[in-house]
DNA sequence: ATTTCAATGTCGCCT
DNA sequence: AGGCGACGTTGAAAT
């Protein structure tokens, strides 16, 4: 860790450096900061927390919350500069042309970490592509005699997630949600529908919504538009893939994680 | 910053006290990461920062992104606790019912930042509702002799941005982007003016979308839609609103910055 | 508390 | 590279 009483043209230099070496560094101190690209942005004097990543990528993080008051996603162009008693951090990046500029009043700590290796891949469950090839697999969950024509076929407006055919032959549009249906995503279904009913005119459509729940909203402006609803528990999907999928998908949460590591030994569940 | 070599348990103890003492930690070494929530993730061994802000609010970074790979946005349930040679972070959130867990088999620096303040306010510029509202008072930037009715003025389907009525005394339902328009800005709009037409049968009623800049596919839409798109300078705006604005609005991204400060040395426009 | 909608959204996938 | 749609979206305003 670097000393914070140093002189900021020290600290720039040694920062510098670091960037070069890509490292990840980490300032905490006061600082203001001045934001200008695709909106722009000020902000006063506070103590906050500031990561700049190997690629580039600046975060500036307020004591609280979840995400950063200011940022930059990754630019080419970051560098550390002393500006009188201050430290100046700017960072500009290219198309499109956004700056961000940190000034550091007073810098707390500063460290550095070299040569950082991640080479993990974050393995994500049940997310809505995940939802959707279960459905089409098993779509008696949806409804008893359902028949999946096809997956993520394109029409007019867009994709539709699963096209099927009910027991009376009716051709069914389904669109799935993940997460709790709002009214975008019942315009979302009632766009597919009119865009199938002009493709086959006088062939009955039906539009189902197959999701975890819907606003009150969505589900009056789904009935006026003759839509249904359909609630697939996205809880019970899960349990059924983990189940099949057996220990291909992994164990639990605790399994996985006393699992993989240098010590077998488990920890009591704390609360 | 604590020593990494401690033994798990003298960690997670320090750890803990600072949490209660509502300190800011960071930890940076080597770590898998399970999550289980709304949905499920796993993450293998792998070098990270991890961030538990002063409110529950945890962090997990990689060396590369703007977006943490996984995270809790605040939770009142965190806490540390060794297991073996490992250093376990366990955080729960309720509503909905989230855990995170990070399982630290490694540390290399932990680093305890107290009684941080961040009392200043983010001030933004030129989100939508202060681009509407100066189209609003200047619907001569959209078209000639156009009369604003109404501002945000909820329909069927939502809220028009800006109701108006042309030199020829037709309506006129704007819709304003800040950003560059695609297929969704076209068919919100035109939802509006289906919605507006079956509100007045027979009365003319023209869409209009105003936007910096509109795709390729959105354009080819709208106009097969018979609608029409406004180009408006977003830069434009936001320098005249500068200037009619004058100090209140705050000088330019250097004359904010080296205003400030304990120092009044300006740096170098370094590249 | 719920719902809606914008966002410097970001990110991955596809053309 | 541009467009498109999902996201553990997050966040704020309005109901």
């Amino acid at each position: 860790m670097l000393e914070p009483s140093r002189p900021p043209a020290d600290l720039a230099r040694e920062l510098n450096e670091a960037l070069r070496r890509r490292a990840l560094i980490l300032v905490l101190g006061r600082c203001r900061v001045a934001y200008e690209g695709r909106s722009a942005s000020r902000l006063g004097e506070g103590d906050r927390l500031v990561v700049v990543k190997p690629d580039g990528a600046v975060l500036v993080h307020r004591p609280t919350g979840y995400s950063p008051v200011n940022w930059q996603p990754d630019s080419k162009v970051v560098a550390f500069a002393p500006s009188g008693d201050s430290l100046v951090l700017r960072s500009v990046r290219e198309r499109p042309r956004e700056v961000l500029e940190v000034v550091f009043t007073r810098v707390d700590a500063a460290l550095v970490a070299e040569g950082m290796e991640d080479p993990a891949e974050l393995v994500m469950y049940l997310d809505e592509r995940e939802l959707r090839d279960y459905l089409a697999r098993h779509p008696e969950l949806i409804e008893p005699g359902l028949r999946v024509v096809s997956v993520e076929r394109p029409v007019g407006p867009g994709v539709v997630d699963i096209l099927a055919v009910d027991s009376r032959g009716r051709t069914v549009v389904v669109e799935v949600k993940r997460a709790t249906a709002g009214r975008e995503a019942v315009l979302q279904l009632a766009r597919y529908v009119e865009a199938l009913r002009r493709l086959n005119p006088g062939a009955p459509v039906r539009g189902v919504l197959a999701a975890p729940g819907i606003t009150r909203q969505a589900l009056e402006l789904l009935n006026s538009l003759g839509l249904e609803f359909r609630r697939v528990s996205v809880e019970r999907v899960y349990e059924e893939l983990r189940r099949r999928g057996g220990g291909a998908r992994g164990p639990g949460l605790l399994g996985f994680l006393s699992g993989g590591g240098a010590s077998g030994s488990s920890r009591g569940g704390s609360g």
